[in-house]
DNA sequence: CATATACATACCGACGGTATGTATATGGGT
DNA sequence: ACCCATATACATACCGTCGGTATGTATATG
């Protein structure tokens, strides 16, 4: 039993078993021994074979992750047909109803128990998302007219603070109550550039959807 | 050599230690080894006779940290000639200025590779120091009219937040000029409040103390 | 002087990672 | 179509280091 047919098979099958496992158990919690058992019938050597270190597991396995999010968001970004303002809007919409993500996330008790997600998470935003995505939307936003701001990158930068991880009942634990509250107030803070990011009926959404710890 | 007279010495030696290669190299790459070394002379048993795991060191280390400052806070709350306002813009000025805290932080190359320290930080100020000191500030300014808002709770919240994270040089890296455009808009956010927590001086004392990326 | 304390020493299993062995799929020559 | 050298896809065995524990021992203390 050596040299397998569709080794690109194991290497999806890796990357399947430590997603599950980093985001349900956490980076530092999930030993190569873990991975191995959840693989069934394999061995480290395996994982060595087609990994050089965990560290590199897990860079792929957010890659993958983050890869469909990326494309889309290019995508409305360069899309012809819509004022920066309202890309914004979309973008926002869409980080709230992403499946696929919300999936994923939606297993992993709590990203402050997870630090290595949480960092990779925030540097994502803030050094990939902010300045590929984000500022180009609002800078198009002030050229047609639609926003109103001085410090684009600035501007860009905090939406995405506040929107993806203020309000990220992933990271900090919040009550429907609370979450409509911050969102109502990131509102009100949007309402200076000319943006309201959130209507009433996204706000029931969100909330609905989120997995907030319920009253 | 056994039984020290001084046992308080050997305790604060280790706290001391632990907490500069904490800050330095980072929880996780600072192993019980690099302590013992670090301390000369002296071994494993007796750093679990006065701690029962690294986490243990890990959570004296930060709590000596904070005692200060949470003391000097507390004090601020419970300060009665100063308006809610006016006890907001000192806490944020302490903030900027406590030599200790900064020197401390100072060492550390940056905290999102930190991960540890970095989510003891976050929880700290989500879970301490926004509910305990921040809040009842805030709910002080808005019965002495010296602050208007519905949402004192949330209003705390973000303001903490957007001021001890996300404009933090240790946490994202940012040049002098990032910087003050960042202070510059949460600067309009707060006048929607009727806040002015920075003034001009104050920003330029920020930005020669802090230690940003420079041009 | 008995005891509790403040350590030192020796040891443990689990961890991430490596070195090496082995069977088989693959591509090139005939 | 067949053979064979080679690269590949793993399995096995092993390594140093990690956080943590069990135990031994000298001395300060009451």
């Amino acid at each position: 039993m050596a040299r397998n047919k569709y080794p690109e098979e194991t290497h999806k099958r890796i990357l399947d078993v430590s997603t599950k496992l980093f985001f349900e158990k956490g980076y530092d919690k999930t030993s190569l021994q873990d991975i191995v058992d959840e693989l069934g019938g394999m061995t480290k050597g395996a994982i060595y074979h087609h990994f050089r270190s965990k560290e590199e597991i897990f860079i792929a396995v957010m890659e993958r992750m983050c890869e469909e999010s990326n494309i889309a968001m290019a995508k409305l970004r360069d899309d012809t047909s819509l004022t920066g303002k309202q890309k914004l809007q979309k973008m926002f919409s869409d980080s709230l109803t992403n499946p696929e993500q919300k999936d994923k996330f939606a297993v992993t008790p709590n990203l402050l128990e997870n630090p290595k997600l949480l960092v990779y998470y925030l540097k994502m935003v803030a050094y990939t998302v902010v300045p590929d995505y984000v500022v180009p939307v609002i800078k198009q936003g002030v050229e047609d007219g639609s926003i109103e701001t001085d410090y684009p990158e600035e501007l860009a930068d905090v939406i995405m603070f506040l929107t993806d991880v203020w309000i990220n009942p992933t990271i900090f634990k919040l009550s429907a109550k609370q979450l409509t509250n911050r969102i109502l107030l990131i509102n009100d803070f949007m309402k200076q550039f000319g943006i309201e990011l959130i209507s009433q009926e996204m706000i029931d959404c969100m909330v609905t959807c989120s997995n907030v710890t319920e009253l």
